[in-house]
DNA sequence: TAGATTTCTTACCATAGGGTTATTTTATTC
DNA sequence: GAATAAAATAACCCTATGGTAAGAAATCTA
């Protein structure tokens, strides 16, 4: 939890109240390798950050494949926030890839915050334009990248996250198969 | 302007000189069809809520490939988002592909409205959400859905940009060459 | 309305990546 | 450290999409 006001710090000048307002409304939680958060279908309830460790958030398809839209490390958000804007039941799944520690949030009791707190706007609007700003260039790169670029792209922004996952997640995360990964992996080597 | 101010007060309550502010930093403007409004390399100073018309963002990759990362009609904002939250050089080129009229913001000026204005902040972030939200559920069917699946989809979310728009370019915010989405229209006209 | 330009379609072959299944390698667990 | 499970690689052939080039259709313009 110190790390995550120490973030908020860096961002905004955070009041003794509104500090104890987070711990209120948190709470820190160890999570053992493949547990499932957030399940397909469900309410999402909970907004997580990740303080060690490695989650991800997927769909499944018709065919019962899945897609990783997002992989969580140290000091990053994850939840399904298609649900939670949209105030929707879950399309996406939360699991732990890694033993993790995180720390739990009541999504409407976060929320509810920018109303008690109005000093949080500021925080999560940065940290919502970074969402962006990182959503756009993923979409860039899928539109302009061929497989192999994607990974070596990958490989470099998040050189910590090929440590804790399996490959057919990396593959799942780029948009192809596990199959074709290895492949691409054998390439590599080869140079 | 006037379109614009309503939706603001859709989403928050804005005061009279709030209000007068926005006048202050936005120019209504007339654009005609083929005007580049952001031009990749340079600094981005503007931002463009659109009144009337269709607009694109795209990169162009080493090939000289064009990639559409955003589709703007009426009540949507368009800019280099990439450029302006992290303060870089354009990496995006904005053009309009008809006749359109605009409200151009000067980027930094828009961005001082949350400290002038701090009922501001709430309409942004929720604007960023819903962003963050469409933008999710784009990679989603990237990763999921095939060429023609995706191309339905498109029709169904956006039927007036077809109408917009030559079909190149609907390629090219699929992820397709034009010559497959010709082909994927054929079999289409066959069902 | 003729000519020029832009857009769309078609056809060809090339290729990246997919699906299936088997095998090898690496991690777990007892 | 043997047994099991999980992950990665390999080899097969298949298919969707790409690249190129040409022609047809639509749109613009003088």
């Amino acid at each position: 939890m110190k790390e995550l006001i120490k973030k908020i710090r860096n961002s905004i000048s955070l009041s003794q109240e509104a500090e104890e307002c987070l711990y209120t409304i948190s709470r820190e939680k160890v999570i053992s390798k493949g547990e499932i958060l957030i399940c397909e279908g469900q309410t999402v309830k909970k907004t997580f950050f990740v303080t060690d460790g490695c989650l991800r958030s997927f769909c499944t398809d018709n065919n019962g494949k899945e897609h990783t839209l997002q992989f969580a490390i140290k000091d990053w958000w994850i939840s399904d926030f298609i649900a939670i804007y949209n105030n929707e039941l879950a399309t996406l799944t939360v699991e732990s890839i890694t033993d993790c520690k995180v720390i739990e949030f009541n999504a409407k009791e976060l929320d509810e915050i920018y109303t008690l707190y109005p000093e949080f706007e500021s925080f999560q609007r940065n940290n919502l334009e970074r969402h962006v700003v990182s959503l756009h260039k993923r979409i860039l790169n899928q539109l302009q990248l061929t497989a192999p670029e994607r990974y070596d792209l990958f490989l470099k922004q998040y050189p910590e996250i090929e440590q804790y996952t399996p490959n057919y997640h990396i593959a799942s995360y780029l948009g192809i198969t596990q199959q074709s990964l290895s492949r691409i992996r054998v390439e590599r080597a080869k140079k």
